[in-house]
Parts: C-alpha cells; structure tokens; sequence
DNA sequence: CGTCTATTTGAATGTACTCAAAAGCGGTGG
DNA sequence: CCACCGCTTTTGAGTACATTCAAATAGACG
C-alpha cells in the first residue's frame, strides 16, 4: 500500500513521531476501485473518512425529489467524503462514487478516534485539514453568490483544467448548481466566442 | 468579564484541564462594542477570532465591484470572523461589524498557536468546532443549489426567528444571495398569502 | 423637523429552468 | 463488424426566477 502520499500530505501540516506513524499505518486500509463503482452509499453507516491516492471520485447528495447534487471532487491527495464520520451521527448524508479506476485509504472512525485522542500530532493535522476546508468553503459560497454561472464554470475549469477530461458534464453542472442543458449552451457560447 | 459562556460552550466538546482554562483566560481580551460599529475590517492584519458573548454582529466580504457580501451572522454563543487568523494569510478578507451593542472575547492570533500547541484539549475543541463549521457550510452550498430564493429565505426564519428582529433586510437579502429589492418582493407575496 | 438610509413598488431585462425532441457516443451482443 | 440500446449532450421554444434601474414611501436618528 501506498502510503507515502499521505504521510507527505500530513507532512505539509504537521509533524508525526516515529509512534505516530506507525499508528496510522495500522488502521488505513487500501480500498482498490473500478469506474462506476458507489464506494459509500447515502444512508450507510458513516465508517470512513476517505483519502484518494490514484484516480478520481466524487460526493453527491440526493436531494428529496431523487436528484443528485455534487458536493466536492476528489483526485489523488485529497480527502473526501463522509465528514460525518467523525460526527454524532451514524449515517452520512453523501454517497461516494468512482469517476475513474483507482485507489483510496479508508481510515474507519473508531480507529480516527483513537488517533485523535491519543496523538497530538494527528489532531493536529485533522484541526488544520477542516480549517483549510472551511476557509474554502466559505469562499465557495460567496463565489456563488457572486458569480453567473459561467463565471462560476471558467472559474471551475482555470483551476482544475484537468476535470473536464474525466468528469462527465452532467456532474460539473451540478457541481456548479446548473441544469445540464444550461451547461451545454454556456460551452455553446464560449465556443462561438473563440472560433 | 464573563467567560463562563465561552467555557460552556467549551465543555460540549472537550474537557479542559484547571491549567488550560487558566492559559484561556489569561490570553482573551474582551471588547465591548456599539451597533454600526465596524470591528475588524478587510485587509487589517489577521489579528483574532472573536467569541461573541452578547448582542450581535455579520461578517462580510465585499467584492471586487465594492458591494458587500455577509458571509455569517453570529449571536451570543458563536465564533465569527477571521478564520484567517489561524492561517498562513496575513491579512483578512472579511469585514466585521456590529449589528447591536454588545461584548465579545478577542483570541489573539499568536496566543491562539500557543494554546494549541500546548494544550491537547484546546486543540481538540477547535478541531471538533471546525469541523461542526465545515459540515455545515457544506450543507449550506447544497441547500443553495437546490433551493429558490424563497425557499432559504423561509429556511432561515424559520431557523433563526429572531435574526429578523435586529438584521436589517439588506444584509439578510445578501446572506442568501439576493437583491433588496426581490426579497422585498418575496415578503410581500407571503404577506399576500397570510392575509 | 429635516436628512439620510432602508424598503417598497413597477417596468423592462437578463439569467436559468423545464420540457420535448434530436443527435452523439460507448458498450454489448449477434 | 455492425446494429442496437442506454445514457449523455445538444438544441429550441416557452416559462419562471431574479436583477436592474428609477421613483416613491417609510423609518431612524440627530
């Protein structure tokens, strides 16, 4: 298992002991994936948090009405999914889902737990991880506000150009809180603009 | 100066040790504040986080075009403000101001990276706090998607039934991303329908 | 009371959605 | 290899949601 990846990741943030390590080495586990796959389903037992080392996924919420809107896509580096695995509550609100072949590490909560409790140097990283996020999603929302759609859809695709290669439009669209029909005439009109 | 309600609140989370809120105490300023007053502004230096234990105040942030955006409304019992004084940023994006008379406890920054530091529990309760903050930023984004203007107006009166009380409309038009003018609109169909 | 700002109202416009149908595209089986 | 199936994307017409701009009214505060 490829755990090298992480250990980097966390190195950027904080710094683990020897113990430490170790610690965490014991309780990842590998979690292989195929394009398609649901890795965590709506409902579920909130179990993991998620790290993706290799491939592509993405977190969804189903609305009431049945319709799918995506909460966040996750590439080699990130953390996904499933926040609720730390929290009060059993079930998670998202399902997971493969955009590509690749590989995660689930990180189960009550191993998560344990590490928190008992190494400083893990919780802090955790305590960094969601600060980062937060100060992100805060700014997504305000993006939002402020933004057209197709501002919001150059916005997407200047700083992950790579997306539109793997992610399905339809995705993007709900990413950024659009129909796909809506999409697909925004691509219409950039089109134009550069022929 | 009442830090009792910040300990409070404290507790819900993590168990401070005599010596952790001994090191809490000493390092927190508090600051009392008139309504219309601005209390951090964009661009000033990173400086706090602000524990409001009385009144009310927005954080907001204003845009490239100078129209203002409130990111947060906070009441006694909440953190607000300057997440950015934890990070790497110098400066902050976001502007504060109070919405009524009122008292809050100022954290300063580097008083801040000593307690986490040095205090395991500390750490723990900003941990747990922010990441309570980013599950439910992230549920706000979807919430933003899937709902009509109408729809998060009704959500968040119901929600927060007394914020209609001391917000101006403006700033709650902005908080959920609209015009004055069209909530104004929306509130008169309600009324329309009461009647 | 007067001034300043917030809110309301209305008309015209722009942005995004719905619904329906057609076109494109990838995989599967014959 | 091709024909078909299912799913995604495109296109268009009609509609709904939300904004802009301008003007009138209402409230707050000195």
């Amino acid at each position: 298992m490829n755990i090298n990846t992480l250990l980097t990741h966390i190195s950027n943030y904080s710094t683990l002991t020897e113990d430490e390590v170790e610690s965490l080495k014991s309780v990842l586990i590998p979690r292989p994936f195929r394009q398609g796959e649901i890795i965590v389903n709506a409902g579920d037992a909130a179990r993991y948090m998620m790290y993706v080392i290799d491939g592509y996924v993405m977190t969804y919420y189903t609305g009431e009405d049945g319709a799918d809107h995506v909460v966040q896509f996750a590439a080699d580096g990130w953390w996904t999914g499933d926040l609720f695995s730390l929290s009060k509550e059993n079930k998670t609100l998202y399902s997971t889902r493969a955009l590509s072949d690749g590989e995660m590490l689930l990180l189960p909560r009550s191993a998560q737990s344990q590490l928190l409790d008992n190494h400083i140097n893990i919780e802090k990283y955790f305590r960094m991880l969601f600060h980062n996020a937060l100060m992100r999603q805060q700014m997504r929302i305000i993006e939002n506000n402020i933004n057209t759609a197709e501002e919001r859809y150059n916005l997407l695709i200047i700083t992950y150009p790579k997306m539109e290669q793997f992610v399905p439009q339809k995705y993007i669209a709900s990413y950024i809180g659009i129909t796909p029909e809506f999409l697909s005439k925004i691509r219409k009109n950039k089109a134009g603009i550069l022929s």
